[in-house]
Order: structure tokens, then sequence, then C-alpha cells
DNA sequence: TGTGTGACGATCG
DNA sequence: GCGATCGCCACAC
């Protein structure tokens, strides 16, 4: 049952570019206004993982989800980075550097 | 159909 | 400045 929103959720996540991430405040407005958490169950439900690299959105300090962590946050942390995204302190990545903006 | 949950954010203390 | 609690809406059972 997806909704126009969750739909949309995953639309935006899917369309962020590597070495780029988005928080979940923003998925959630761009989303349509919706609250940040349910950001994090849908990504959470997802029925779409490939298309939507959950590891790419963060919370609004810049860490990694707390409840996604598939093989340790240091894991996502890593696989970020290797796609380019810049960290500011290990575990948190920087905002300033790789926020992402949807076009 | 209704209740509970949930990967967060913001505010109160 | 840090910790705990409330609120919010969609999805699963």
């Amino acid at each position: 049952m997806k909704s126009d929103t969750t739909e949309r959720v995953y639309d935006i996540v899917a369309k962020i570019p590597q070495g780029k991430v988005m928080t979940y405040k923003a998925v959630a407005v761009k989303a349509g206004r919706i609250n940040p958490r349910l950001v994090g169950v849908i990504l959470h439900q997802n029925s779409d993982p490939q298309k939507v690299p959950c590891h790419r959105v963060v919370r609004s300090d810049g860490k990694i989800a707390n409840g996604y962590a598939f093989g340790g946050k240091v894991a996502q942390l890593t696989r970020l980075r290797k796609e380019g995204v810049v960290f500011s302190n290990a575990g948190t990545v920087d905002l300033v550097k790789s926020s992402w903006n949807v076009a």
C-alpha cells in the first residue's frame, strides 16, 4: 500500500547521488511535510533497498542512523567515504560539504 | 477497523 | 550543555 508520500520518499532518496547524503528532515519536508520519523519508518519498510540507499540518509546531526547498522555504523561510514562523502568526525558526516539538495 | 510501533526532531527539564 | 519526554504520520498486525 504505497501512498504518494512513501513513494515520494523513495524517489527522493533514490535521487541522492554518490558522495552526497541527505538528512531525514530534508527528505521528510520534500516528501510532503511529513515528520522525520516517518522517513525512518518508511525507509525501514522500504520495498526497494537497491533503489533506496538508506545509508545515504543520515540524521540532522550528520550522524548515521542508529537502527540501520547493517554491519556497524563504521561500515556505513566507510561505504559513504568510499563514494566521496566527507566526514567531519568519525561517524559524523560533513553536511556542509556533502549535504544534497534536490534539483 | 483499530492499536501499536517506529532507522527522528524539537522542546522541556 | 546534557538528558529525558512528547509529538508527528504512515505501515504492519
